[in-house]
DNA sequence: CATGAATGAGTTTTCATTCAT
DNA sequence: TATGAATGAAAACTCATTCAT
């Protein structure tokens, strides 16, 4: 455990809940060296710059998302089973990763996110269109295109971990479970 | 229609625009000023100053919401009927309103936002959770805790808001009804 | 006494007013013009700009102060009464344009002052350096170099000025009287 | 010797130099940071505002005059050298501190002069009227108003040092001596 | 490698001045 | 002639980035 390795993941850590607080404009740096205990210049030996900080970031935990999720996805289950294993999936991520959900959703659609950072956008997306395509295929989930069926899902996902980190409610086993009924009930057939 | 009135309302729709897409700090004050079509110190005679215009519009818009989509809420009518004048609301009032869900729900939680701004937010959540509530009550929500609901329902219609932002989806008539009805088997005991 | 001479002389008194009190740099011409009861624009039409309106008065009100203190000067009587006039004249100068010595002090060095401006300045002062000289040659004033001599003697004026406006004196006759008499103890021979 | 230290002392210099010629409003901070050699923002990392700047500047030299001019004066010694004692120190002040006496001269009366700096310009002025009292209870001091009499005393301070600044006297031993007469014949009974 | 003082480009904001009414 | 809304150049101030230590 070297030191630098310490520092970068000291200011990894700052960033994430910075940049998904007070968003990346609204982050100095600065402000974020004293966050993570390390001066200013430090950023500087581990990123480029502030761009590079937010879209390795952005890069790292999208990919981390989207391999976590994945390996909670029991492939040969039922439809019914595999989207359990992608609820309990985001939940655990977002347990396991606070802050980081804000973070990714807060810079979703960042000016100053590079190509890199965008495929790997479009890539996940895509994914997901595809298994809800596949669903549809397969007559288990409703009818809609799936961006719409995606985005009402995903959102339901966002809304209840804001609404936790607002303090209006406490994510536990049994308010997941009984959200994932309810999320189950929208998208099914 | 005199000047003064057009001028303030091309800085608000500039402002709704760019901070609605790029964030506070991500929106400088001469960029709002030749997007909206006036000099930088224009501006400044109409808001004291870029967190005063930005409060501006949160309170504005955000009551304008409320009172829109109360008035699509049929006060007499089923549980049912009301949830879909809301749903029905909310995606008429973000056809009306381009940009403005966007950039409420962007400046949602910024550290901006003055207790004036605050308040507002805090009365419209407290308002519909005893909406919900009431409608547990009469056992025609399901039980959850009502931020919980809420926060599955509203986050849906803003999924489906920003999905059709980014291109992925058109919401017409059809889709509206269609989404509804979804969100409704969501909720609904 | 046309609209035209009252507007003008309003501007005139509250420039006097402000810039004695916040300096030329410090008063804005939005705020004269209120402080005036006009509008900024009506500055304009009176005076070609801020600096014109500054040397304006000061050329008025040095020339002025230069006019008014010679004609209390009795030309035929003894140096004492010469300078127990000039002591007065200034005192009843300051008395009835109240608030010109403040400006005429404040502005004595000012970058913005033309030429016109300073070349009354330098005439004031070389007048006075000849009055002084005149009464050394006639052994009448202590043997000093002549502007350490005028500058001791107006500075002390103007100390008593700004004392009684800070509020610490009040400059009724016998205070005048007793203050010519103490300077003219530091001034003659 | 510190770089550090040596910055904040070249933005004092300038400073006092600046706001002593052209005064608070008159002088910016770009100008100020290039008179004293650094970069404009390098001003902001040694004060937290142009504000901060006067009122430091202020508070620091109008303390430090009282310390200087009151350590030249003798507790035991007659009135007489003590005034000449104070006279002397006053002259060396300026020589010592060349711009000191024009800026605090010039600033005396500044809106942006903060509680602390109105405190201690109040309780120097207190200290002298005391002690110009007590020379009128012994009966060595000519029986005027204490304010008018140190107004009298202090502006023919001001007033020489202003005309060798402006070049028309040189104020050397021999000038300085001479003057302290002068205001002594002013100001004894 | 790590630092943080220093920088200057860029930001927010002010204000002298103009000009349509 | 008087106005005051509008302007944009310039001011105060911030902050991403560098570099000497």
């Amino acid at each position: 455990m070297s030191t630098k390795a310490t520092k970068r993941e000291d200011i990894e850590r700052a960033a994430i809940e910075l940049f998904g607080q007070r968003g990346f404009h609204g982050t100095s740096m600065p402000e974020l060296a004293k966050v993570a205990g390390v001066g200013p210049g430090t950023i500087y030996r581990h990123f480029q710059n502030k761009e590079a900080l937010v879209n390795s970031l952005y890069q790292k935990w999208k990919m981390q998302l989207g391999t976590e999720v994945y390996m909670n996805l029991p492939m040969q289950g039922s439809w019914r089973a595999r989207f359990k294993g992608m609820w309990r999936g985001l939940f655990a991520f977002n347990a396991n990763n606070p802050g980081v959900i804000d973070f990714l959703d807060f810079h979703h659609h960042g000016t100053y996110l590079d190509e890199q950072s965008k495929m790997i956008e479009a890539q996940s997306v895509t994914v997901l269109f595809a298994l809800v395509a596949g669903a549809q295929v397969e007559e288990i989930l409703v009818d809609l295109p799936p961006p719409a069926l995606l985005a009402m899902a995903y959102s339901s996902f966002i809304g209840l971990v804001r609404a936790e980190r607002e303090g209006y409610i406490q994510l536990d086993e049994a308010l997941i479970s009984l959200t994932e009924e309810r999320v189950w009930a929208m998208i099914r057939r």
